[in-house]
DNA sequence: CTTGACCTTCCAATGATGGGAAGGTGCATA
DNA sequence: TATGCACCTTCCCATCATTGGAAGGTCAAG
């Protein structure tokens, strides 16, 4: 299989395949006489494994420890458990901050007329009239 | 004002107070014999707003428009909150999907008992045993 | 034998920021 | 005055995951 239908079988583009295996976080493809790269079952089990995990937001780094873990037949399910508690927490703690930001400008667009006068209570809180109370640094 | 210290004034680096000139967000700062940026209080305020709509996850792009209708005497309060609107439908996006990926997480990490066996629900459903509801390509 | 789809490598860009090198400037203190 | 130190300058590179494109080789069908 070449990689064209390798990318297609997993909805993983050829380039980030190539991109894949010169980071190691894939082995090496064979190559046919054309130079061509060569997939077999395996492969695309394992681009399809890649794909998933970063469909869940999973790091490309994260996705490394996922695939030792997986290639690991006396893993210890306890060490994946952990690696998705912590994949959990962190996207905990980005959606409380998206909620935050999204309640601050909700305000501030509900206390903005949105007609023709300039005064606009949004651009105001910017200026730093009023300052915002959910705003964080990240 | 040397650029340390427009940066202690607003929380914005000397770094990005650096970018943001070179990609025309700011206006090009007077400079002294030295040839160091000097700023004044009506920059500080510039930086301060920039500061703020970051913090509040606009875009450098999205930082330019509001700039400008800041700028402008004769904006329209219609155009800001038009702006804030689109930002807020963005941010129910973006939470809509984190929520998503945190509850097929969550779900997996339920059926994974966490001790020693590898009878991992985690791994098989990464491996595309059980196909994963909630999964999306971004 | 040409066309077109496919593949190869390499280089560059995205967005926001940080790190660091190499060198100039300004001020206080020994 | 000299030395040190904090600050500034420009320039290049790194991150992270992904995409785009150029320049060129390979393969099948018409």
């Amino acid at each position: 299989m070449q990689i064209g239908e390798a990318s297609r079988a997993t909805g993983v583009s050829a380039k980030m395949i190539r991109h894949y295996e010169s980071i190691g976080l894939i082995p090496a493809a064979d190559r046919r006489d054309s130079n061509y790269r060569d997939y077999g079952a395996e492969d695309v089990h394992r681009l399809g494994f890649i794909r998933r995990a970063r469909d869940l937001g999973f790091s490309i780094e994260e996705i490394r420890d996922l695939l030792h873990l997986w290639g690991d037949r006396g893993r210890e399910s306890r060490d994946v458990k952990a690696l998705t508690l912590s994949h959990i927490a962190e996207l905990d703690q980005k959606i409380a901050l998206l909620g935050e930001m999204r309640a601050t400008l909700s305000h501030l667009a509900h206390c903005c007329d949105g007609d023709n006068r300039p005064d606009c209570p949004i651009i105001e809180s910017l200026a730093g009239a009023a300052p915002l109370q959910h705003a964080h640094r990240h």
